[in-house]
DNA sequence: CTATAATAGTTCTTGTTAGTACTATTGCAC
DNA sequence: GTGCAATAGTACTAACAAGAACTATTATAG
């Protein structure tokens, strides 16, 4: 048989690509659950987190620059960083070549703040991350590449 | 040589997971960008529909069975529901056997809306999925469910 | 039967997210 | 060099998200 079948509400849930979809949401819903966790002690987000450590080993970068790095959108940024201002953790400063952009850098404290909690997170990510094989971590990535390639 | 490496700062970001990681992030964002693009002409977010295709086929479900389902927090799905409700989409009924449980079930509208936009959003979906072999879907779905269990 | 624990849902807070409209500044066409 | 398009960032809105505190109801231990 193999007849072309029609879409309706009641075989469109049979779907075979639909566990992919269920495996997609759910790995990253639980990486994304293990990532936050790894903040508990450190007072701060995964969105402040992700500046911080965007910040970390550069001279400041401006608004555009952090959101193309972390795919956080510039409205977002606004807020994330005004808190990161408010912990005292960045500092924002105009730049003297083009007035439009506004240079944020790490102070001090937000300094010392990345070189503790940055080589942590990533060694407590490591932790699970080692628990695939090369060759499964290679393959993995490959893959998601390919979904995100086809749906771009 | 191959010596145990210490992590440090400046040493964290080379680590072999990251490519990983970032393709997962990247992957889960297009997807996510493209199934929002689908609701588009509809008037609904995506987590709303995630409710709407839920109740789909059933005779109603109580918050708890709706928020397993989905992934959606209680706290959360009290204001999605609300807003649904708000457009005609569901009613909410007190069970008679267990006063602490509110059934959700779609009203006529949100039958019929079920009816012409689940089909409708699952092709659309198939569109892409569909560029991927059947070998990929499978080895994908083995793949991001293994990083589902690394992190769980 | 009663005290207490467990469960279901709501409410509230903080923060993220996307998107739109807005201001300021800069670059470019002519 | 003026006018206009492009760019950078802010302000604002609606919605989602996680989590804590709260109310109401039900189950259970003794």
């Amino acid at each position: 048989m193999n007849t072309v079948e029609q879409m309706t509400h009641k075989n469109a849930a049979d779907q075979e690509f639909l566990p992919l979809l269920r495996a997609l949401v759910r790995a990253y819903q639980a990486f994304g659950a293990y990532d936050t966790a790894g903040y508990a002690g450190v007072d701060l987000t995964v969105a402040q987190a992700d500046v911080i450590f965007t910040l970390g080993n550069t001279d400041g970068l401006c608004f555009k620059d952090i959101g193309e790095k972390t795919l956080i959108t510039k409205g977002t940024l606004t807020g994330v960083i005004e808190r990161l201002e408010a912990k005292g953790l960045v500092k924002k400063t105009s730049s003297a070549t083009d007035r439009r952009h506004v240079i944020v850098m790490l102070t001090t404290k937000g300094r010392k703040l990345f070189e503790k909690e940055f080589p942590r997170q990533i060694a407590y990510l490591k932790q699970r991350f080692d628990l695939l094989s090369e060759k499964e971590l290679k393959e993995a990535e490959r893959l998601l590449s390919r979904i995100q390639e086809i749906f771009s």
